[in-house]
DNA sequence: ACTATGACCACAC
DNA sequence: TGTGTGGCCATAG
């Protein structure tokens, strides 16, 4: 395996593996405390070039809205959100009342599950 | 060696 | 209140 990581990637892969079980943090989140406040954009794409899926819990992170990734790696947003359910994480119905949605709707209690550093 | 593009977020107008 | 744009890491072609 050969460094196919830079010093930004590694900081993010970190931060993320000290996600607590059960909390989720967003995008922006796990950039500023990489260091990178302006970088939650290459956060995701860090996360894509996930090196060690099921090591790595890149699940527990969200956008800022609380909602899912739209094209999730592990098998589309609904297995990201059976995941963070599995793990006791609040979810929430969609402002407009409308519950019919699948995981696109739903989102995560912020409020109530994001992680605090 | 250079260009294009990808799981986002905050701010200006 | 809604829309548009900048930010700036890493990888592939």
């Amino acid at each position: 395996m050969g460094r196919m990581t830079g010093t930004f990637n590694r900081q993010v892969y970190d931060v993320v593996r000290r996600i607590p079980r059960g909390t989720v943090a967003t995008y922006g989140q796990v950039a500023a405390l990489a260091g990178r406040p302006r970088a939650a954009r290459f956060v995701g794409f860090a996360l894509h070039a996930n090196p060690e899926p099921g090591v790595i819990p890149c699940h527990r992170v969200v956008f800022r809205d609380g909602s899912l990734a739209p094209g999730f790696a592990f098998g589309g947003p609904d297995e990201q959100r059976r995941l963070l359910e599995a793990e006791g994480v609040a979810f929430v119905p969609p402002d407009d009342g409308s519950e019919n949605a699948g995981a696109g709707g739903w989102r995560v209690d912020l409020d109530r599950c994001q992680w605090r550093a």
